[in-house]
DNA sequence: CGAGAGTCCTGAAGGC
DNA sequence: TGCCTTCAGGACTCTC
């Protein structure tokens, strides 16, 4: 199990490292057959000042358990951990700058690898965070019931993600439906990227106000946003340069973004050029032509 | 309740 | 070359 960690040197259109839902989904499915049915020999945290702090028993509650499974809500990861009594779940979220990899043990620790994970018989699962955006926290219990997992809109990839769902939650909302579709509260897993290049498809200026977007251009932003989120899916996450596969391969492929990180270049479809304006502190690129 | 600003952090990029 | 400043970003949290 000799891992090597290849860094993509290509160009590509959208050169920043976070992981959005695709990127999320690639990283729990690589990480799947490494731990499932494998017992917790040995947890290591060596940083414990992430988004919050590290749980002072998250090491406790981890040790000697067996990982069932991982699922994925939005951009969390919940490992469901069996231990008799004890079990619950971690919950684990890369914030901006997070990566989880599968590695041979004798791998020796860097700067920004916070946390270790060892199974019985290998691998090593690594947490590493520069930005130390990301999460990892403890649900005690059998039911994965959680302040930050309660409150979330359903998955953009599921039946419940609807032009209807849309339509009824940004009535008499005057925020921008840029900010609108990244409220996690709304819909997960459509973060700055993904947003602003499924306004694009959709042909939504993202400035405009969510309540007063009709039903029918819902519609086309719901499409939008399945079809990005799809097709970066089938890429194996789409949105870094340099990012690492969980087992260590050289991962993710680049978007061919249409207007993300293209400012002043001109739109793919009618050659004017591409702008940017800030919304919630955040930069969104747009064609001026194609969005209205 | 909603809207808007503030917050965490580090690395990359730009200015002089 | 090198220091300093600015910016980027997920998403919670606070204030009004």
């Amino acid at each position: 199990m000799a891992h090597h960690v290849t860094i993509c040197t290509h160009s590509c259109s959208v050169g920043l490292f976070m992981p959005e839902l695709p990127e999320v989904e690639t990283t729990r499915l690589g990480l799947l057959p490494h731990v499932q049915g494998k017992r917790v020999a040995e947890v290591t945290v060596r940083e414990h000042r992430l988004r919050w702090p590290v749980p002072p028993d998250l090491t406790k509650n981890l040790f000697g358990s067996t990982i069932e499974t991982i699922s994925r809500r939005g951009k969390y990861l919940l490992w469901t951990c069996e231990k008799g009594r004890s079990s619950g779940f971690l919950l684990s979220h890369l914030g901006m700058s997070g990566t989880l990899r599968a590695l041979a043990v004798s791998e020796s620790a860097a700067r920004h690898d916070h946390i270790d994970i060892r199974l019985d018989g290998g691998p090593l699962i690594r947490y590493t965070d520069p930005r130390r955006f990301g999460a990892m926290l403890w649900i005690a219990g059998r039911q994965p019931h959680h302040p930050l997992l309660d409150m979330l809109g359903p998955e953009p990839l599921s039946e419940q993600f609807t032009a209807t769902h849309l339509y009824t939650m940004s009535r008499g909302r005057s925020v921008s439906i840029k900010e609108f579709v990244m409220n996690g509260r709304i819909v997960v897993g459509v973060g700055n990227i993904y947003a602003a290049e499924s306004l694009y498809r959709a042909g939504i200026h993202p400035a405009r106000a969510a309540g007063k977007i009709s039903l029918a251009r819902y519609q086309r932003l719901v499409d939008a946003i399945r079809d990005t989120l799809g097709a970066a899916l089938r890429a194996g996450g789409s949105s870094l340069r340099d990012y690492v596969k969980t087992d260590g391969e050289l991962g993710y492929f680049q978007i061919d973004a249409f207007v993300y990180g293209r400012e002043g270049l001109a739109c793919r479809v009618c050659a004017t050029p591409i702008r940017s304006i800030v919304q919630g502190q955040r930069t969104t690129f747009f064609c001026p032509a194609c969005q209205h």
